[in-house]
DNA sequence: TGCTCATATTTCCATATGGAAATATGATTC
DNA sequence: GAATCATATTTCCATATGGAAATATGAGCA
């Protein structure tokens, strides 16, 4: 799945943003999300096959890290876009300062 | 639908970059996408309602342009991300400096 | 008004998706 | 090696999705 596909389910953004702050076991997230713990088992099965996680055996626990190489990717194809609403909010500070 | 479902889609990213350089009628969409007219239709609609474009009716076209605002959700989303992959890529390249 | 062009909507279909519940796996402990 | 903990996988289900084909709408023109 395209690291695109991956972002657009809300559940595994809040996934990211939690490893974000650093490792975390599945559990904790589990903990955290408030869904079942098959649906974030899934859920990360989807972001590590993005390429958006890695998982570490750590004992009994799976740990998972943020890989946030494939959102690069998206990052740069946002490139263009945001010169586009920069142009538009330089009009719009323009717009402000002649009708003050 | 979300900025980031929106995106999720190969054909509904390629129609905005298509309308980056500018404004096209629904038509040229058709013809560069090669999908069918009511496939691209149908993507158009799911672009409106994430308020990504906007059309205008110009005689019997449609005209449709860009407005990357929902973007910037995007974009901020990514922000912290970005600095994530920036402290990788110079810790590269201090392994790449100290050993040449 | 009737016709044609451009586009939207509807219908149908096959497939994908997310969630809950049940089950399986793999490591640790006793 | 049996019991247990943490997590993954499977199964089932309801719903969403994308595409193709057919049909509908709406603007401009004869």
């Amino acid at each position: 799945m395209s690291a695109y596909a991956a972002l657009a389910e809300p559940h595994r953004r809040q996934i990211l943003d939690l490893l974000l702050s650093g490792e975390r076991p599945a559990g904790e997230l589990v903990r955290h999300l408030g869904l079942s713990q098959p649906g974030v088992s899934k859920h990360l099965k989807v972001l590590r096959e993005a390429g958006l996680v890695a998982v570490r055996t750590e004992g009994r626990q799976r740990v998972y890290a943020l890989r946030p190489e494939p959102l690069a990717e998206v990052d740069q194809w946002l490139e263009p876009y945001r010169a586009f609403w920069s142009r538009r909010l330089d009009a719009l500070e323009r717009h402000l300062e002649e009708n003050p």
